[in-house]
DNA sequence: ATGATACATCAGCCCAGACTGATGAGTCGT
DNA sequence: ACGACTCATCAGTCTGGGCTGATGTATCAT
């Protein structure tokens, strides 16, 4: 196994993904490319809060953004939100043992 | 395939996990049981901090505690870690198309 | 050129929540 | 019983960051 290699929890980028909003993106990013309008929409948030998260979103490695025109398209990065998934996971099976430190 | 109903990403959830603290003392306990007290020490951080940090991690089911005499021994619950890794790594795989909404 | 549209950025408000000191509750050793 | 210890809870402070209205920068249609 080559990923053996212990990672560490993130808070940083975990941050980015907890919140409500952000999660929502990524939702509906997860179905298909969708530029601000569409999310402006979906969401019913405002312009200048859903464009904040998306560069929230963008600086943290979760979405691309391909501008086309005056629309700027936004598309989900399935390996950034796996390398979560795997330190989370990981995490997880590291936790089989029932030792105790003494005190 | 059994669990292919949609997960959806809880924010509430992940905020639990995205604190620099909580997220240390996860990995604390991912490697074996401990008290408050070793937790203390090895954070480095106030006792009350440690404690209230602890209280959300139980509420949100993220770890177990077990009272041993006047010490409190807190354990990791990787299931529960396993759910939020597993909606995570859903959320990815359902990224496959390239499928981009019209404008 | 003018207006309309899509998006980014800025300044400011506001609140959830992280941190602290103090206190309370329970348990141990002597 | 008394002090020492572990841990939880409380009240208060303060900062990070989410939200908003306004403005700036492109790009499009006519």
């Amino acid at each position: 196994m080559y990923h053996s290699r212990l990672m560490a929890l993130d808070a940083d980028v975990l941050k980015v993904l907890a919140d409500p909003l952000r999660a929502r993106i990524l939702q509906l990013l997860a179905a298909e490319a969708l530029c601000t309008c569409h999310l402006v929409e979906e969401t019913g948030a405002k312009q200048a809060n859903v464009s904040n998260h998306l560069k929230v979103l963008r600086e943290a490695g979760f979405v691309d953004a391909e501008p086309c025109g005056r629309f700027t398209y936004y598309r989900l990065r399935p390996d950034a939100l796996r390398r979560v998934a795997d330190a989370l996971h990981e995490l997880a099976d590291r936790a089989g043992s029932d030792a105790r430190r003494p005190c």
